[in-house]
DNA sequence: ATTATCTATAGATCTATAGATAATGC
DNA sequence: ATTATCTATAGATCTATAGATAATGC
């Protein structure tokens, strides 16, 4: 019943990880079991031996390791930050920009249509998790009386979309660029357009 | 060698308004030509009448429609909204809300791929003049001194993702519920976290 | 004759499985 | 014996095309 024993690791996180690449990029109908087989450098056929569900399951396995490191991420942010919000939201920004795009509403809308009722539940509720740990950062500022901006969940809604958005921006820039632009958004959320 | 035959108008626009649907919300790999058939009431083999080119030139077709369609929304949004950026952004804000989601990360990480180079360079270069109205505005407003953040490129890009983010959200919520959070999205972008 | 639509089918993938083969651990 | 990997192939789509059929316009 129980499984003792201990796949080949190393191929087994190879795979994953290419798995989250392409699934996060191009979502799931948009890679075939041969893409995340090119990618690891393992035949498609021997996807199976990892994952016997199949791209289904390779997909919610995959998904929830992501969304696991994204909370822990996002968490381990905050917590390093200290109490200063505006530090918080930056470390969290560049969090979210390390990581692979989580693009939660082809999620919604495309990916989990091909995925099994029970699985879209649990990966629905830990989508939703990931918001929190920020929502509570906020809330703290509001109740520190650094805040005016009386609903944290909207607000925690704006920045993610904000920090996701810059993903989509042509590549051309890099990484320095893209963390300057970072900190322009944080001071934008903070003061906004008017103040400063 | 011209055509100067008129095909059935009102049967081609079914077809063209259930691809942009279909292709908007799920992209160009999660919608088969039967999904679209079925969508319009028109066989799927009866498409390459209307399309000859076959589902790439659908996508082409209908995503070259559905960015001029916003295109002339936002410049319409902003032109009734007088010169109050808030009332602009509020306007734009709205105008996005009526529309199919326009997820610019999936189309230049998923959909283009699949798309001739020729036509990727004609979407992309109209993909980005969409936002040139709303920088205009935003310019417009620092001119006049009502606006001190001096990145009007990058609050566009932020403003956008904000609305788009909206419509990632679950879709419990009825629409007057979603306007006013709109309302409130507009005025955090406006004042920030802190002011009021 | 032209326009609009359908049927039938070819050819290309894709997912998935059965089962052979090689490598490793006892 | 177990673990890891590959070959071969079945079965299900999907895109696309050829060509039949019905409806419309002259």
């Amino acid at each position: 019943m129980a499984r003792p024993k201990a796949l080949d690791n190393d191929t087994l996180q190879r795979v994953l990880d290419a798995a989250d690449d392409l699934f996060s990029r191009r979502g799931y109908a948009d890679v075939t079991l041969r893409d995340i087989g090119q990618a690891s450098g393992v035949h498609h056929s021997s996807l199976y031996y990892y994952a016997p569900g199949g791209k289904e399951q390779l997909y919610a396995d995959v998904m929830a390791r992501n969304l696991a490191r994204h909370r822990t991420g996002v968490e381990q942010a905050l917590a390093g930050a200290g109490d200063d919000l505006r530090a918080q939201l930056l470390a969290v920004g560049r969090w979210f920009m390390s990581q692979p795009m989580l693009d939660m509403a082809r999620m919604a809308h495309s990916d989990l249509r091909a995925i099994s009722p029970s699985k879209i539940e649990a990966l629905t509720a830990q989508a939703f998790t990931l918001h929190a740990p920020i929502i509570d950062a906020l809330q703290a500022a509001i109740d520190r009386g650094e805040v005016r901006f009386n609903d944290p969940k909207l607000a925690t809604y704006a920045f993610v979309s904000m920090v996701q958005g810059m993903k989509a921006i042509p590549v051309a820039y890099d990484a320095a660029v893209l963390d300057e632009s970072l900190v322009r958004l944080v001071e934008l959320l903070m003061s906004g357009l008017v103040g400063g």
